[in-house]
DNA sequence: CCTTCCTGTCGAAGCGCTTCGACGACCAGC
DNA sequence: GCTGGTCGTCGAAGCGCTTCGACAGGAAGG
């Protein structure tokens, strides 16, 4: 009965006959091992439940094998949207036998500069980086590799992923103004949001208005706020306005719920009188009733595809500074 | 302009004119020294900006100042919560100056296995255990310090944090029959929740069962899905079915909006005609239009906890084995 | 005054792993 | 039959830190 202390690289070799460094080597294929060593070596490994010990792999490699996921985890945020991020960076991390380490932004610069000069990660993945994010130039300096979500003013010498919200806004534009609708309002993220200058919000107007002037459609924009309250309100004074208006884009997922309870209070039929298309997660947009039209924001594509670059970069191997995602509209009820 | 490597100990060291070991103990404190010669080495630290090697402290120390937080990234959970809990699990998890490592329930059994014998990771938060869940006996196996946020049916030798839900379900039917509610209704989780055993969605029925009881008030309960449509229809059974139910309790985030949404279409008025109380994280509560009377899922307090309890089985303090939070009711504009 | 006990400091021995250089053994080519 | 390469394996030197035991030097106690 002596302690169960967890194997080490020595156990294994001893258990195998052969030598310590035989072992990394099998371990890491770094170099040739005859078939029969390798397979005695492996049978040792299984054998004896061995799994190397992180800290001194991370000390002797100068790889920790584990990379810091900076979430912005203030409230406002899309939250399920995070979480499917999240979830894809967690798994995608994994299939490349690396960890993800959780930090809050409210860290601050501080906090990556503590991570990477502790060789804690070997790597940064910055989540909803705003257009002139203070980590921005903390992260040029730091020469961490890092990859961004989401677009900074400037992206000299940076990787950045993001959904392409231009095309999303526009997507919207295009599926109304083919339907035949002459006048189109979107209904956006709360004011807050555009001051902040987060730039996906901008982004999306800017799709939305250009390609809404190539139909030749008349097309007008607020923000929008998510209590039910003020989105009823501001769905009434819109349709007061601009009675013409026969097709909504809403582009706040908090929101999507209550404009169609305000469309049902104002005696407005979805889509008789008024088509909606959202720009959200698909659950919401089926969840909701009629089930929505609706623009998917590819959390999952953005954080797998956030990983594999930043693998690239950790192998030396060069990346695209900045990479777009296509996103996808999927007709349901809400449009005609 | 030699590389910038960043700053060992023995650089601090030599900079302060001690030895390593010396540095080594100002910084943690285990052993006593001089006021002159502590402030000489700290002087150096923040001259230096050294950042003590995490690989080589875990490998030495046998201590990685790192937690693991295990979540239930599947599809169906109430996302804003979890949130908030990784928020405040970070959050307090930095104040003891420990990391947090993030893993998904996915990986399974295995990925416990992995960490904790690799060392990865000093202790183990997870969240969303189920009555029978399969890594419960694993982890009694493992040693691997633990707090589970939730309670499987046999919690004999583990740590558990969980919020009171029999007193959440309690606290709605006390405040409903205070009010003079003779007949209540309890619109609960989809039923996949109570067939998958989650526990938390059965207690909540309990205590509320149990406290309209008390009150002799007449008490149904049934579970809800989470679409429109179906809250809509359910909400129509239960009021063509039961007339004179005059109290509604939510427990379903992500149906409360729809089933405001149904009270109005079917011409009652909240709360003149029905009083509603939802259990349900604040922003939603008052979000909604009326704001709504609810009782708090205080997750950002049982993540604090949940690491708080954790530390303390670090340290080999003794820890209560289960830890109950209490709910708050706050009053708003949904019931009368 | 000598012993005993702290206090503050140092040196050195690991922690478990990777990786470099070395070195037999074996094969090919001339 | 040598030389020169590969291939497969080994031993040892760290990686940067913690911690143990040792040991000066001074204070306290007899």
């Amino acid at each position: 009965m002596s302690p169960p202390r967890t194997a080490t690289i020595a156990d294994v070799a001893k258990h195998a006959g052969v030598a310590v460094s035989t072992v990394s080597y099998v371990l890491s294929g770094k170099r040739a091992i005859s078939a029969s060593t390798r397979q005695r070596v492996l049978d040792s490994v299984r054998a004896l439940g061995y799994h190397p010990n992180a800290g001194a792999r991370a000390l002797a490699s100068k790889r920790a094998k584990v990379i810091a996921l900076v979430l912005p985890l203030r409230a406002g945020m899309n939250l399920p949207v995070l979480m499917q991020f999240a979830t894809s960076v967690v798994t995608t991390a994994r299939q490349y036998d690396h960890d993800v380490l959780l930090m809050t932004a409210d860290e601050g610069p501080d906090g990556l500069r503590r991570v990477a000069a502790s060789a804690l990660v070997d790597g940064l993945l910055l989540m909803d980086v705003e257009m002139h994010d203070p980590r921005v130039p903390l992260l040029r300096q730091l020469g961490e590799p890092s990859v961004l979500i989401g677009f900074p003013a400037d992206r000299e010498g940076l990787t950045c992923v993001d959904l392409d919200f231009a095309r999303a806004g526009a997507l919207c534009a295009d599926h109304l103004a083919e339907r035949g609708h002459r006048e189109i309002a979107l209904l956006g993220a709360p004011g807050v949001v555009y001051e902040r200058g987060t730039g996906f919000a901008e982004r999306t107007l800017a799709g939305f208005a250009e390609a809404a002037e190539r139909h030749g459609v008349s097309a007008l924009t607020r923000p929008c706020e998510e209590s039910f309250d003020e989105v009823c309100s501001a769905v009434r004074d819109l349709i007061d306005e601009h009675p013409g208006v026969s097709g909504l884009v809403v582009h706040n997922e908090a929101a999507v719920g209550h404009v169609l309870g305000a469309l049902r209070v104002l005696g407005k039929r979805v889509p008789e009188d008024v088509s909606v298309v959202a720009i959200c997660p698909d659950d919401v947009a089926e969840r909701a009733s009629p089930a929505l039209t609706s623009v998917l924001v590819p959390a999952e594509d953005v954080g797998r595809q956030a990983v594999r670059l930043l693998m690239a970069k950790l192998d030396d191997h060069p990346v695209p500074q900045s990479t777009l995602l296509e996103p996808r509209l999927t007709i349901r009820e809400s449009t005609k």
